[in-house]
RNA sequence: CGGGGCGUAGCGCAGCCAGGUUAGCGCAUCUGCUUUGGGAGCAGAGGGUCGUGAGUUCGAAUCCCACCGCCCCGACCA
């Protein structure tokens, strides 16, 4: 390609709209336009990148065996009534009315339409297992799209459903699922991690999610640098203390603590560590049983932050209370909450907040903590103990290896036994040996396409911009001559070797725009070409091209009739796998 | 949904508070000349419903109201 005749329009200052690394580039470097929030047109340049993915997405699929098809984005509401998610899924699902005034949704993913079609189609084990995927655009409405392409309304996806007669065969293909994603995510170049996941809505048994590891990912994910142990922190187990708690030594007393709100806060104030601070999280739960919402408190130690995840788990559906419903409950604004004297409100504690003893809570008085508190003797021991936090740095690993680390990822793959449940619900059923009917096991796998792009990038950039693996970057190689339109020598010279490495295979961009060298330079590392090739008198008269990788240092010289072979021996440097 | 901020040329912004001729600047675009190994210089040109609508006023980008759109934050941090 020359881009002369492309469609190159970067811009030297990004729009003003965008947050994070990522998305300033892909709108400078003019991948995507934007249309509406969460909606982007993918340019030629953002295209090539988004289809490159998608390449490595489909043959690995297609290796594993899976079968692609193409399944609707508009779908009759009829099915999502009968697996009960036309109620369930809530505002993300985007519905609307045909001019019969029938219900349909724009499809946000595929377990029914591919369910109901095993369904109809399969009736014996002999036809089992069957896993069949498509790549195509998904519409989610998000209550707040951000950060481009990576939390847009419309995406693209690559969704798999696997369908088998018993257990063991879903496993089987989970495994199979998950070694064809570190195949893909490594291929792919990207810095990435498996962890287990919370199984969230969609239900199901075992599942993990594969991240790109990157400090402005939206997870924070908990890994034993000791053992293969990693985990979503929504997820990640706190272990009981080993410590039991101490025997009360300090007597019950309430100190004045002037606009001190915030744990940290107190404990410097009071010179005592934070550990042995106690804060009170008020929520309102919704009782599975009771009409009415329940105000109830969480205690967690002064350094440790509630998990919602978990909560939900515990003691169900719940929000935070607001500033009124606390007064009305405690008497006393949030910053001096606290779990003493408050009457029959139910009291949960985290494991790591029931051990303490001679602890400092909020007096439920305003500027005021107590100290020297301690369960049993100035309070009630907690209704329930359970794992309501977040886990932390240092804490020990659940698999008893060593002691956790934490970083952020961004999400890109997730992969799920789903087990009977879309099977039951919409009876898609096979017969076994015996003749008997029965469930059929279902998996299902996804891969975010078009959010891999914007998480290559977040991971991969520097001040210049944006620095593509290989893999999928939009060319692998670009040739800048200097002055190309006035200088004939040069011209022929880049005319030639751009002949050459197109014939040889590769995905060559000459830059031949009347510009000076700056314009293109700049241009070519915005957006992203790992290889650069300078054609220009200087090589010229010695025979030489001048090579400069995207992150090199310094540019070297190569003799110009090993040129390809020196291109080749770089690009077939494959990025080094770093799954853990 | 709640709170805050912002909508002025393709992009980045000034002008608004203290209303007053033809609404400005930088980048980008077009023309000419010069320049040509790291986002050039000079000269000229094109491009605007000042988000939309309704008000106040002799007069509105500017003041008031409503709506729309975008961005950030939020429901806890005790």
């Amino acid at each position: 390609m020359r881009t002369s005749r492309y469609f190159i329009s970067t811009l030297k200052e990004a729009p003003a709209e965008a947050e994070i690394a990522s998305h300033r580039l892909m709108l400078r470097a003019g991948l995507v336009k934007r249309l509406a929030g969460g909606i982007y047109t993918w340019m030629p340049l953002g295209l090539r990148v988004l289809r490159k993915v998608e390449a490595i997405v489909r043959e690995e699929m297609n290796r594993a065996g899976a079968l692609e098809i193409s399944m609707p984005g508009v779908q009759p509401a009829e099915l999502w009534q009968e697996s009960g998610r036309w109620e369930k899924y809530g505002p993300e699902l985007l519905r609307f009315k045909d001019r019969h005034q029938r219900d349909f949704v724009l499809a946000p993913t595929h377990e029914e339409v591919v369910t109901d079609i095993v369904r109809r189609e399969l009736r014996s084990y002999r036809q089992l297992p069957l896993h069949l995927y498509q790549i195509q655009t998904k519409f989610r409405d998000e209550i707040r799209p951000r950060f481009g392409v990576m939390r847009g309304r419309e995406f693209l996806m690559k969704d798999g459903y696997s369908f088998h007669a018993d257990y063991d065969d879903l496993q089987r293909e989970y495994r199979n699922m998950f070694e064809t994603y570190t195949r893909i995510f490594t291929r792919l170049g990207l810095k990435f991690r498996a962890v287990r996941a919370d199984t969230g809505s969609i239900g199901g048994t075992g599942s993990h999610e594969f991240h790109v590891l990157a400090d402005s990912g939206e997870d924070a994910l908990a890994y034993c640098p000791d053992s293969d142990y990693a985990a979503n922190v929504e997820l990640a187990e706190a272990l009981p203390p080993e410590a039991r708690r101490a025997a009360p030594s300090l007597p019950l007393e309430k100190t004045p603590t002037p606009g001190k709100t915030r744990c940290e806060e107190v404990a410097a104030f009071l010179g005592i560590p934070v550990e042995r601070m106690l804060k009170a999280v008020a929520l309102v739960r919704r009782a599975p049983s009771a009409r009415e919402d329940e105000f109830v408190l969480i205690l967690l130690r002064g350094d440790h932050e509630l998990n919602e995840v978990k909560t939900q788990k515990i003691i169900g559906e719940f929000r935070f209370a607001r500033d009124g419903e606390i007064v009305a409950a405690l008497g006393c604004r949030p910053g001096f909450i606290g779990p003493v004297g408050i009457g029959d409100v139910p009291v949960f504690a985290d494991r790591s907040a029931a051990v303490l003893s001679d602890f400092c809570c909020g007096a439920n008085e305003a500027d005021h903590h107590l100290t020297g508190v301690n369960f049993g003797r100035d309070l009630p021991e907690p209704k329930a103990i359970a794992d309501f936090r977040n886990v932390v740095a240092g804490d020990a690993s659940p698999d008893g290896e060593g002691r956790l680390e934490i970083c952020r990822g961004i999400e890109v793959g997730h992969i799920f036994q789903l087990r009977t449940k879309y099977a039951e619900a919409l009876k898609c059923v096979y017969l076994d040996e015996e003749s008997q009917t029965r469930p059929m096991e279902m998996g299902c796998y996804g891969i975010g396409v078009s959010r891999i792009v914007g998480a290559a990038i977040e991971q991969n950039s520097d001040e210049r911009g944006i620095v593509f693996p290989a893999s999928i970057a939009p060319f692998e190689v670009c040739i800048v001559p200097m002055a190309y339109a006035k200088n004939a020598k040069v011209r022929d010279a880049a005319d030639a070797l751009y002949a050459r490495l197109k014939s040889a295979g590769f995905d060559v961009l000459l830059d031949d725009r009347d510009e000076r060298p700056g314009v293109l330079f700049a241009d070519m590392e915005l957006i992203g070409i790992p290889h650069r090739v300078v054609v220009g008198d200087r090589g010229i008269h010695r025979n030489e091209f001048e090579y400069k990788g995207r992150v090199d240092a310094e540019a070297s010289m190569i003799p110009a009739d090993e040129i390809e072979t020196f291109l080749k021996t770089r690009l077939c440097a494959l990025p080094t796998p770093s799954s853990s």
